[in-house]
Parts: C-alpha cells; sequence; structure tokens
DNA sequence: ATGACACACGTTATATCGTTACGCAATGTG
DNA sequence: CACATTGCGTAACGATATAACGTGTGTCAT
C-alpha cells in the first residue's frame, strides 16, 4: 500500500465487483443479497462479501444503514475518488415503501451532533442518523 | 387490558420479566443475552423474548439500539409508566468501551431533524439517531 | 352452557446476518 | 533466496430474528 488509498482504480477485483453491484442495485442491498448477485461472477460465500465491504465502508465508497443491516454505495457526487465526507456525519432518509435512500450531507445538523456530544464530553467517533417514513413519491 | 395500555403495570408476566431484566441491566442486552438471564425463571426459546420486546418498545418503555441489535431500558425519568415520550426522536450516547448508554431528548434536534423531512417531502415515522465513540469516563 | 373469538404463551424449526479459522497464491523486500 | 504482507477461497460456525403451529384461558354474544 502506498499514500492513501481511496479512488475506485485502487479497488482490488472483489472490491470492485461489490461496488458495482452496490452501484447499480436501485436500492440497498444485503451482505447475502449482494453475495447472489455475484454469484455467477464467482463469488461463493459471505467472507469475500463482507472484506470487501469493509474496506469499502472504511474509504467512505460505501455507507451501512443500521437500521436496515444493509449497504448503499455512497451517492456523494464526486464521491467515487475522494476519502470519507465531512466526518462520516452523514443522515440517510429511507423509505420505507420503495426503499429509496437519500444520502444527506448537512452542516447544521453536524453541528447540532457535535454539540451534543460536547456537552457530554463525549468523544464522538461515528454517528447513525437514519430518518425512515415515507417519500414524497410514496405518501401521495 | 382497557384503553391505552402503557403503564408497567399492564405488562403481562413475560414482558414484566424482559423489562426486569432490561431494568437491572447496567448496559444495553440481546436478546438472546436476555434470554440467557431468563432461563431460569422459565424462558426457552427466542419468540418469548421477541414478542415481549416488541410490545415493550411499542409502547416506549424499551428502546432498541440499531447500530448494536441490542435493547435499553428507557431512562426517561417517569417513563416507568408513560407512553412513548416525544415523538421518539431520541438521541443515544453510546461508549464503546463500557457500554453506558445515555438517552437524549433534545428538541433542537428533533427540530432540525423534523426540518430535514419536511425539505424532503418526506412523511417521518421513526428516526434512529445513536452517536458512538468514548464516554467522559472512559476517554479520560 | 356453548361456541366464537382474541390473546398470551410454549415449542420447533427455519431464515437471515455476520465471523472465525485455515490454507494458498501472488507480491514485495532484505 | 527467506520472509512478511496482502488478497483471496472455503468450510464451519455463531449471532440475530422470524415463521408456523398448537395450547390454554378469558371474554362475550348467543
Ligand atoms: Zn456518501
Ligand atoms: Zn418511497
Ligand atoms: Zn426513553
Ligand atoms: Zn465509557
Amino acid at each position: 500500500m502506498s499514500g492513501t488509498p481511496v479512488s475506485i482504480q485502487d479497488l482490488t477485483k472483489n472490491q470492485a465487483m461489490v461496488f458495482g453491484a452496490l452501484s447499480t442495485a436501485e436500492g440497498p442491498l444485503s451482505a447475502y443479497a449482494i453475495l447472489d448477485r455475484l454469484r455467477d461472477q464467482g463469488f461463493r460465500a459471505p467472507p469475500q462479501v463482507y472484506r470487501a465491504l469493509e474496506k469499502l465502508v472504511e474509504v467512505g465508497l460505501v455507507h451501512r444503514l443500521e437500521s436496515l443491516n444493509a449497504f448503499v454505495a455512497c451517492s456523494h457526487p464526486a464521491c467515487s475518488g475522494q476519502a470519507t465526507h465531512g466526518h462520516e456525519m452523514i443522515a440517510f432518509i429511507i423509505c420505507e415503501s420503495c426503499a429509496k435512500v437519500t444520502e444527506i450531507n448537512d452542516s447544521a445538523l453536524a453541528d447540532q451532533l457535535t454539540h451534543l456530544a460536547r456537552v457530554q464530553d463525549f468523544a464522538l467517533r461515528k454517528t447513525t442518523v437514519e430518518l425512515r417514513g415515507l417519500c414524497r413519491a410514496c405518501s401521495a
């Protein structure tokens, strides 16, 4: 490993395949759903998927949705080559009907959370913010 | 059962036992950890725990921590008899070292999240906000 | 009372999600 | 070359959650 590996170009074969599966998916995929989609490309067992996901999440190309036990490709504009955006203080808006996920990077929210932690003397490492409900289309 | 069932007094035997296990625990417990603690009180299988948890979460006596796949008793002052506080827009601060969980009910944060949803024309149903890191004691 | 229903419960099995452990091949370094 | 590192494949296992079915018990209208 030389320097910081962040770009899509630095991905290994498996990582690229998993990222591809998530990128072309319409919504979040569970690890096993990814596995199923990649079976005819040689994937056979969970560790192959989880290892790739671990790296992809680490570099910020993929996010994990805790409330869904699933993963999505980052939708940040030029994220496909950039490291972790901001400080990983991302909010996700998840439609419970159509599974559409919107990724939100709101600095006011980030400030708010930072403040909350600060008040408690808490050394913030990672935040999970997931809003569930119905998107405009589905609640119409 | 008549009217709205919210108080601890309205709980069934199993629900009361699960709530008791969570209340006396120092930190969050997984469903299986609860099961283990209740084995000598007659619990034998996961559904008994999950069914009780479902109800307890529904009435707000227990919260689920998505990022931990675990559950905590509500720490709201008089929650032991009251229904869902606010609109379930609770933030949890979770220490990754000592597992201590702090439950926070911040109206500014709630407004913030409500606003975020509003901007997206999103019908908010439930929010998950979990802050992970090190508590004051553990980061010292 | 008797049947219909709802509810809590017990039990078995199964589904879904995630990790450990082991071995091997390719690569890079002294 | 010896040696460490990295990515990968595979088998087995562990952890989390639900489905499906049956039983008893109370309530209530007939
Ligand atoms: Zn992103
Ligand atoms: Zn939708
Ligand atoms: Zn609470
Ligand atoms: Zn701590």
